[in-house]
DNA sequence: GCGTGATCATAA
DNA sequence: TTATGATCACGC
């Protein structure tokens, strides 16, 4: 079964709320979809499943899952209390110099320009098939916030345009953080920020801390979404 | 390798 | 217990 992409902000909305409160096991019951035992080697799993679920059509292109709607759908796993367990995996930190020029033409910010929240409960004593999906958020950053994101994009990408980015710590920035994201710790990539014609360094990624995500969830906790 | 979807595993 | 650094799966 595939399912089309939605054509409204409203109508994305409206299928996701339907999802709100159904478990994975329902869930994965509509789409044909096997369950797997544990997250170890199936660490995408729900993501895929509810791109899947919602019509997201934006594939693995580096744009918004809902590039016609200019929406980024998010997974989100909380523990009991609703917090997030994990941080939040934007884009892939670009080493070009255009990429790294300017915050307004940024990928982080065009992935973070309004963001569909969905949360999930991943404690690792419910059973999988019986964790439950939570009501979307449909987010998207204030000025305040914005400012901050931008901020630390800004102080990161400095860095890199230095030829430091060797020196980059995952305790940089304030919301935005970068670590590294590859296969495994051996993948190299061309940096041409750094001197010498073959630089190499890991590939990484921009992420959201779990304390910033948790202030967005729990911003919107009461919040109500069409119908 | 690059980009997507992320969570795992262990040092601190 | 938590956050950093490492890793898993997939399409091309």
């Amino acid at each position: 079964m595939v399912i089309s992409p939605p054509t409204t902000q409203q109508a994305l909305l409206e299928r996701a709320n339907r999802l709100a409160g159904i478990t994975i096991q329902q869930l994965a019951n509509k789409l044909n979809a096997d369950i797997p035992e544990s997250m170890t080697h199936a660490k995408g799993w729900f993501g895929n499943l509810l791109e899947h679920a919602l019509g997201a059509n934006a594939a693995s292109a580096p744009q918004p899952d809902f590039a016609n709607l200019g929406i980024e759908l998010k997974s989100i796993p909380v523990d009991d209390n609703g917090n997030p367990k994990e941080s939040t995996y934007i884009c892939v930190v670009q080493l070009n110099p255009a990429a790294l020029s300017a915050w307004e033409r940024s990928l982080v910010k065009c992935k973070l320009t309004e963001v569909l929240w969905i949360p999930f409960e991943a404690n690792k004593t419910i059973p999988i098939p019986l964790r439950r999906i939570g009501s979307p958020i449909l987010w998207r950053p204030d000025v305040a916030e914005e400012q901050q994101l931008k901020e630390d994009w800004q102080e990161l990408c400095d860095n890199i345009v230095l030829g430091n980015i060797d020196k980059i710590s995952a305790s940089m920035g304030k919301y935005l953080q970068i670590r590294p994201k590859a296969a495994h710790s051996r993948c190299l990539i061309q940096d041409p920020n750094q001197l010498g014609a073959n630089s190499l360094t890991s590939p990484r990624g921009f992420y959201l801390r779990s304390s910033f995500t948790r202030s967005i969830i729990s911003g919107h906790k009461h919040a109500v979404v069409v119908s």
